[in-house]
DNA sequence: ATGGGTATTGACATCGATAACATGATATCG
DNA sequence: CGATATCATGTTATCGATGTCAATACCCAT
């Protein structure tokens, strides 16, 4: 006959050192066995409400620590979502906006409420196969282009999140993203009803973000009858500069400058009144995303708070087993001094 | 006599599903042992060199990827450290300063390169005793004060690393932050040079790392013979506004506002300047981190990303188990138009 | 040939929790 | 009153990896 195991590990407890309490450990003191802790631990309605709130009781008195490894490995979840960051090759560094911040923020909020940890990685972390991915979701904040981080990614099969522009749906995948055509809508008819005629347009098509932003400045401009011209640029205030000193040297012939992004539209202000033109009365300057919280700045802000709610809501729904669409969120303007007096 | 469990798992493998593949079914397909296996993929010199390719390469080629909780119930070690933001109990979100997320790129371009994963938590799931804590360090980023948060954490007895102002050294805790009292040196003694006297300070001295600035401006401006008047303050721009906005109607005596942050000096000068004051001719402006990069604001910056990176960088000596130091970082004193022209 | 080393592989127990199944005690019912 | 449902608790096996110890093979020196 064996003795149960409560009492072994009243013996094996005292000769243990420092490792931390297990749940035998509080069976011991509760004189339950190790399930019916479990099940106390978990408001089990299986044991009565009286032993319920003693066993609480002692393992809030000790300290008692749910191993997290031990529970994964059992019930095969994770509890844990994972946000993969693209980081900047360059600077080894996560991608310069700060509003990636927000976002994570947004979905820390939402899972902490629902007992997910957040697990930050990057890419090639990830992509390391000796690194164990071990997660019961996936978040991708990857902005735009590598549809190849996607696809690599999306092999996992694991729930997925993705934000960016919303694309096909598939069952277990959720894009989110900003209405970035309609941003570039409404600055095509600010801009134009501003009386701007010629606008030139800084930013890499090749971006998918970036394209909707031109599109829509496009279709807005032309149906007021205006003209967009397009110069590629990174994302940086310096090539903002030099792409635009380039221009000038070619000759300037544009009332209006849209910019990508914020700093974009910053580096081309800083070039424009290095060269004696005033905003916004002889060129209006917008950027796009209101990072900087720039006070002269005519911007598209995005709601990055909601953004990271919604992506963490999605997640949380497809972690149910639920089949969830993929959202575009709503753009505001923002007029400031650089495109009105 | 027992068959050898590759063979066992041969025979399983078959019906099992959608499960994932294990060490037990490379094992099989290897034909070899499962630890075998195991010794291969972690480059193990036990086993054959030829062996140990040919194990990688089936692992490769059949996606295996190893099972994180298994490994750590075995193992003991979490492979992850958890990032413990404190978030703004008002607004459910991370403590607004973009500047963390540079903190966090830090510690996430230190701690993947080891092999970590960064896991973010607020303080308050932490202390949900209903959560498992699940890491083999801690990194806290409580900015400040909260050394009541610094107590109760310091209790799970994990390897811990704080940001905020260096204190006392304990065996297992470091502390990194930036030299704030240099920082007020910097700004006291920029002032007074030139030619500022009577200074007034907006922070809430409470708070550990507003302290030091102020006892570091307060020094540098008693030796050249300045006052320092100090008002409490909030954080915030619009705090900032009310405060100065009183001090106005109640009449203004200073030459000089040091404030404890960028928003908060940003508040201040859209009330003097609403007064119609200039700076820096009629008074002298400065902010503290350089957190928005404003283009006229005199500041000290502190170096985010090597704050991140000399946290993480703690935390790897503190889990190879050596006892590390705490560390003051440098802060570098920006001048632009806010206090001179 | 014998003993001792080295290199390589394997068997078994184990980490701490939970799922699945089993049991004993009480209540309910025809 | 015996049968069956219901509640409360316990037993056993298991998740997938790895630490420990054992075993085999082969080589060399005595």
């Amino acid at each position: 006959m064996k003795r149960p195991d409560a009492k072994e590990k009243v013996a094996t407890a005292s000769h243990r050192g420092g490792t931390a309490m297990t749940m035998a450990d509080l069976a011991a003191l509760a004189k339950v066995s190790k399930i019916t802790v479990s099940r106390a631990l978990r408001d089990s309605s299986l044991v009565r409400e009286e032993v319920r709130t003693r066993i609480k009781g002692l393992a809030e008195a000790h300290g008692y620590r749910l191993n997290a490894a031990a529970r994964s490995l059992r019930t095969r979840r994770a509890h844990s979502v994972t946000a993969i960051l693209d980081m900047d090759p360059t600077t080894g560094r996560p991608y310069s906006d700060p509003l990636i911040l927000t976002i994570i923020g947004g979905l820390l909020q939402t899972f902490a409420t629902h007992g997910y940890r957040l697990v930050l990685t990057t890419r090639a972390e990830v992509m390391a196969a000796s690194s164990a991915l071990d997660a019961d979701g996936i978040v991708l904040l990857g902005q735009g282009a590598n549809s190849e981080a996607f696809l690599q990614i999306r092999r996992f099969k694991l729930p997925l999140v993705v934000w960016g522009s919303a694309r096909a749906a598939f069952d277990d995948v959720a894009f989110v993203g900003s209405d970035n055509r309609e941003g570039g809508r409404l600055l095509g008819s600010h801009l134009t009803a501003l009386g701007r005629r010629r606008i030139l347009f800084l930013g890499d098509v090749a971006h998918e973000e970036v394209a909707e932003r031109h599109a829509g400045l496009m279709e807005a401009s032309r149906k007021a009858g205006a003209t967009v011209a397009t110069l590629d640029c990174a994302f940086t205030r310096e090539d903002a500069r030099a792409v635009v000193s380039g221009e000038l040297t070619r000759g300037w012939t544009y009332d209006a400058v849209a910019a990508c992004s914020d700093p974009v539209a910053l580096g081309a202000l800083d070039v424009l009144e290095g060269a004696g033109m005033r905003a916004p009365d002889d060129v209006a300057v917008t950027g796009f995303d209101d990072a900087l919280h720039d006070q002269r700045l005519t911007t598209v802000r995005q709601d990055w708070d909601l953004a990271g709610r919604t992506l963490a809501g999605k997640m949380m729904g497809l972690l149910a087993g639920r089949q969830v669409a993929s959202s575009l969120l709503p753009v505001e303007l923002i007029v400031r001094g650089s495109t009105k007096a």
